[in-house]
DNA sequence: AAAACTATTTAACAAATGATAAAAACGATA
DNA sequence: TATCGTTTTTATCATTTGTTAAATAGTTTT
């Protein structure tokens, strides 16, 4: 997805608002596999997904527990280094070859200070993944695990032919052997 | 608590922005029981508690179940009305007699447009709830329902006197018998 | 195509949680 | 204090999910 459009999708701005936070950003490319952030590091950037897929995770003991997943026009953000200056929790990784704009807090964090149409879109930003967050926080507390999958593939089908099993599993908050079982009695 | 405090907690603002505010804020007194908010309507106004407790909870099937408390100092935000302007799901029910600030919503949102640093504390009021949900989220899905409990009450011990178990356990995500039998199991 | 590696499913048993009902504890109030 | 109503605990059994291990399916490499 475009960065203009993915810009517009969180809080139309005008040509020359949108031209002050676009002369911050740079594409970037990484492969499959990269590790776009590490935890316990304070990450100094943020990221839209032009083309690819992503999931943040972080270590349980000894197993890794996917909590998102992104694919085009969505944000990476490590919550605590945007909102706290402080360290993060997840990795990122990248599921596919992937094509990234990147973004600078630092400067993104000028802009709001000096900006009041950009202050509002990074309003409007956090207020997105907020209503983001509280649906999925009550997916999680209101529905089962089988009502958790089949939500899943009903918003978004390909996500089955793109990320594995494992990582949804552990999405969905079950272990792999459970959604095994759960695919096998929807049949 | 006062509303400097919880405006400043937020994001500091000089005197003359937090009139602003201020000068939209009622003071207003609800007795323990009152339904705050009603699911399946627009709210048109936000509050932060002065003083009380308060909960959010939807239905699934016939019961009720809570996804969120709030207490002294605690924005009751229905999020689907103030960010979308669409109908929200919860009820919200005052569990103490309770003293609160209300502030509608479009006044707010009119100093958003029009005052830079009220625009970059309605971000903030955001991105800290965000990280609120985000938190909360992960501990639904990493941990046992025994270590939420416990978590839950390390971090607000007094809860257990204020709010009645039956909540508690819904707010776990599990039943009351369940918190009943997590609890013998405790000691 | 065979081999090696990885992902997914199946099986068997253990542990945690749900559902329902009854008992006990607690609070309000007459 | 006795009674009524509500909240919490306990008990029993059913269901779901976890754990471990093995089998199967699918991919990649040689």
């Amino acid at each position: 997805m475009e960065i203009n459009q993915i810009i517009d999708n969180i809080y139309p701005l005008t040509s020359k608002s949108k031209n002050l936070i676009k002369e911050t950003i740079i594409e970037i490319k990484f492969p499959k596999g990269h590790i776009l952030f590490k935890a316990n590091k304070i990450e100094t950037s943020i990221y839209f997904i032009k083309k690819g897929i992503a999931r943040a995770y972080a270590y349980s003991d000894d197993n890794q527990i996917t909590f998102w997943f992104g694919k085009e026009g969505d944000p990476i953000v490590s919550m605590q280094s945007y909102v706290n200056n402080q360290k993060g929790y997840e990795d990122v990784e990248l599921l596919e070859d992937c094509v990234l704009y990147e973004l600078k807090i630092e400067k993104l964090q000028k802009l709001f200070l000096e900006n009041i149409h950009i202050a509002n879109w990074g309003r409007k930003f956090s207020e997105l993944e907020l209503i983001k967050s509280e649906k999925r926080l009550i997916a999680l507390q209101f529905n089962t695990a089988t009502e958790r999958y089949l939500a899943l593939i009903e918003n978004y089908p390909s996500i089955i032919q793109r990320v594995q099993l494992s990582h949804i599993a552990s999405y969905l908050g079950i272990t792999q052997v459970s959604l095994s079982r759960i695919r096998a009695n929807i049949k």
